[in-house]
DNA sequence: GTTATTTGACCGCC
DNA sequence: GGCGGTCAAATAAC
């Protein structure tokens, strides 16, 4: 059944992939003559790229295997997006409850996982300051490792059906790192704030002139490694240590399905939505009909700004880890969640009317 | 008094 | 039955 889900999954994908990729080609030739930005030709560019990188991993991933979606990170196989109609996650989250057929296991239930490893001098213990509010609702000793996992739940669960939580514990071998894994997505306001901020830090690079940060972001790398430097100079890497050369990390995709537009201004699709508001931030008129999100996008872009190193591992599929003792803010997936009511990122190309209306 | 944390108990999965 | 994750009452902090 997942099986089979993850076949069709995939088809869509690399539809909507080529599909991209072709529209992408189409806008880059809107940009070929001499006075349009170098800038967005770049951006064209590397977002073809991704396109058809991935969409040649795709082919490769149903010739070379048996199409058991072990290859799939469980991010992408268990996105809110890769499902049906591209309902909302906290509705995706009722659903597993109710439909037992799909997760017949609490364990799949979670989205995705991220895994984030806080390097000492940050000042941070287990209270991790990453933006949000957590609440602890539990500690427990875990077999085989020397210090307690404490379980944290977003303070907004309450009031706002928030269902992120994460887990904090103090890694073996250095005590001094936390090892934070994040479950679900934050539905709450703070993500809007969050993204608020964030948003306002890219848009101030861009109208001060600070193009290379912006530049670094747009160039995805086919090693499936890429360097951000956004904000105040913090150091963003993403790369796939899965030695599998058919994992896709980072990438953009587009999952062919819409978003649906009376769910805009939900609070709760706002995770969903922002991954197309962060995609227009950084292409403004890239406007394909069936761009949605995708988690490992989503996941490379959810880092801007912060200074994370993502890494995937086998549970999850992703994991972060901080690498610039700098950051003190780490950012789980959802972090950059962009309301359309609340920003309008048409405003990057003009960035300085951005900057003033946000 | 309110909010957050602690901690033992409980539940579901393997 | 063991383990990880969550619940909820008790406790602490503000």
């Amino acid at each position: 059944m997942e099986k089979r889900k993850s076949m069709e999954w995939e088809q869509k994908t690399l539809t909507s992939e080529l599909t991209q990729g072709k529209e992408l080609a189409k806008q880059l030739m809107n940009y070929l003559h001499p006075s349009a930005s170098q800038e967005k030709r770049d951006f064209l560019i590397s977002k073809i790229l991704f396109s058809y990188e991935k969409a040649l991993s795709l082919l490769k991933r149903d010739v070379g295997s048996d199409g058991e979606s072990n290859h799939i990170p469980n991010t992408m196989l268990e996105s809110p997006t890769s499902f049906g109609n591209g309902s909302p996650m906290s509705e995706i989250s009722d659903q597993d409850c109710k439909n037992k057929n799909v997760f017949k296991k609490r364990k799949t239930m979670p989205r995705w996982t991220e895994e984030v490893k806080v390097c000492s001098g940050t000042g941070l213990d287990g209270s991790l300051d990453d933006g949000y509010s957590w609440r602890k609702y539990g500690q427990k000793d875990i077999l085989g490792a020397t210090y307690p996992r404490g379980y944290y739940r977003c303070t907004h669960r309450g009031t706002q059906g928030c269902l992120a939580t994460k887990q904090v514990q103090k890694a073996d071998a250095d005590p001094s790192t936390m090892v934070v894994t994040y479950r679900g997505e934050h539905t709450c306001s703070q993500v809007l704030q969050l993204a608020r901020s964030s948003a306002l830090s890219l848009a101030k690079q861009a109208s001060t002139g600070n193009q290379n940060a912006t530049r670094e972001a747009e160039k995805p790398k086919a090693s499936q490694e890429m360097s951000f430097s956004f904000g105040a100079g913090l150091r963003v890497k993403t790369e796939d240590l899965d030695t599998r050369e058919d994992d896709i990390f980072p990438s953009f995709s587009f999952p062919s399905t819409p978003i649906e537009p009376e769910n805009v201004g939900d609070h709760i699709f706002c995770a969903t939505l922002m991954e197309n508001d962060l995609m227009d931030a950084y292409s403004p008129t890239f406007a394909s009909p069936a761009a949605t999100f995708e988690p490992d996008y989503l996941q490379a872009t959810s880092s801007f700004g912060l200074g994370l190193d993502y890494v995937q591992t086998s549970e999850s599929g992703l994991s972060e880890i901080i690498s610039a003792p700098t950051s003190v803010t780490n950012s789980p997936i959802g972090d950059f969640g962009f309301s359309l009511d609340d920003l309008d990122f048409h405003h990057f190309e003009n960035p300085e009317s951005f900057a003033y209306e946000s």
